[in-house]
DNA sequence: GTCATTTTTTGACTTTTATCAAAAACATTC
DNA sequence: GAATGTTTTTGATAAAAGTCAAAAAATGAC
């Protein structure tokens, strides 16, 4: 068995118990990929019909507005990530995906994933629990752009992901803090 | 059977096919409550331990910071709603949630919805759809917060919700969208 | 190591939004 | 309907953040 997996089914464990005929089904389904730097996993206007699981590596999702290249979340070894708008709801993505360091990545397709669901009703629960732990972080994130300032949103982010700042550029970290990249130089100037 | 219990069905029945063993099980866990305008549902502090379901009235969630008011979310006739970070966490809840208009209201406690989670593995299903709605929601506000302006921010808000402006206060609105009761003014005055 | 490219910082200036204070409009109670 | 309280608007000013442009620093290629 690939270690890859393994790394996936203990991620997994933190939300519910599979029987090994899960397990089995989603090794299965599951593939294996491997990306260096500068990939785009998912380009702006495909339908995302993955779910990525990032055994190791460094991804981000943006969008242009404006001419303006604007990320959304950044996603770090162990973390499960899709474009999920579109992955939900099978419209285009307004989003791409982004390998910002060379990355080994497992994924799913919608449709096996949709099989698992389907052959495991108590799969839901992962599925379940998954939405509830990445609807409190973006809860979080929304609550920091409604009322902290933007010494306060960078402070708070260094405090959640200090490495952030070793592996993105500025101009990522910026837009992704609703800020302009000027803003954030002087910023953390300060500290 | 009561009237308010088959809207509940039926907005349920958006997510899942329900067996009508699981149909009944709901109907016993589930409790009514007719609450007048500002009543206050729950309190900051508390841990909320109830989902809540919406069948005429309306409601906001919202908390103290800095000595000021911040609406958090309004709910609607129609939907489901609770303290997430709370009733997710079992931590104590940052935010209260108030009536602003007379309100009739079902409700299922934590450890019941556990029971239905348990007993009806398919029921996962409806948790897991009513996360994945509730995460493109808050994903469509954090994006409006992180780039768009206070203007733009606003009319994206009447689009979507037309009726608020009649039933929420300026302030309510203003400290949902991120910014003063004094610039929402402005802004209003504009168009 | 040097050159070219990209990223970050700094400066001057503008725009947006917040804040404070007071007036006006609107509701509510008696 | 006068008096009271609350909500909304308006005005003046201040603070925060954005923009544009150029310099400085860091990175990468050869």
């Amino acid at each position: 068995m690939e270690q890859g997996f393994n790394d996936l089914l203990e991620a997994l464990s933190g939300f519910a118990e599979l029987s090994s005929e899960a397990r089995k089904a989603i090794e299965q389904l599951v593939t294996y990929e491997q990306q260096p730097k500068n990939t785009l996993l998912l380009e702006q206007g495909k339908v995302c019909r993955q779910l990525y699981f990032l055994q190791e590596g460094f991804v981000r999702g943006y969008y242009f507005l404006d001419g303006k290249d604007v990320t959304t979340w950044f996603a770090f070894k162990g973390d499960i990530f899709t474009s999920m708008y579109s992955f939900l709801s099978g419209q285009p993505s307004l989003e791409s995906i982004e390998i910002l360091e060379e990355s080994r990545i497992l994924e799913i397709d919608s449709p096996d994933l949709q099989h698992l669901y389907n052959c495991f009703p108590e799969f839901n629960q992962v599925g379940r629990l998954l939405m509830e732990k990445y609807y409190l972080e973006l809860e979080e994130r929304a609550i920091s752009l409604q009322h902290m300032g933007a010494g306060e949103r960078y402070q708070a982010l260094l405090l959640k992901h200090p490495t952030l700042l070793q592996k993105a550029t500025l101009g990522q970290i910026a837009s992704f803090l609703g800020m302009s990249q000027e803003t954030l130089s002087r910023i953390r100037a300060k500290y």
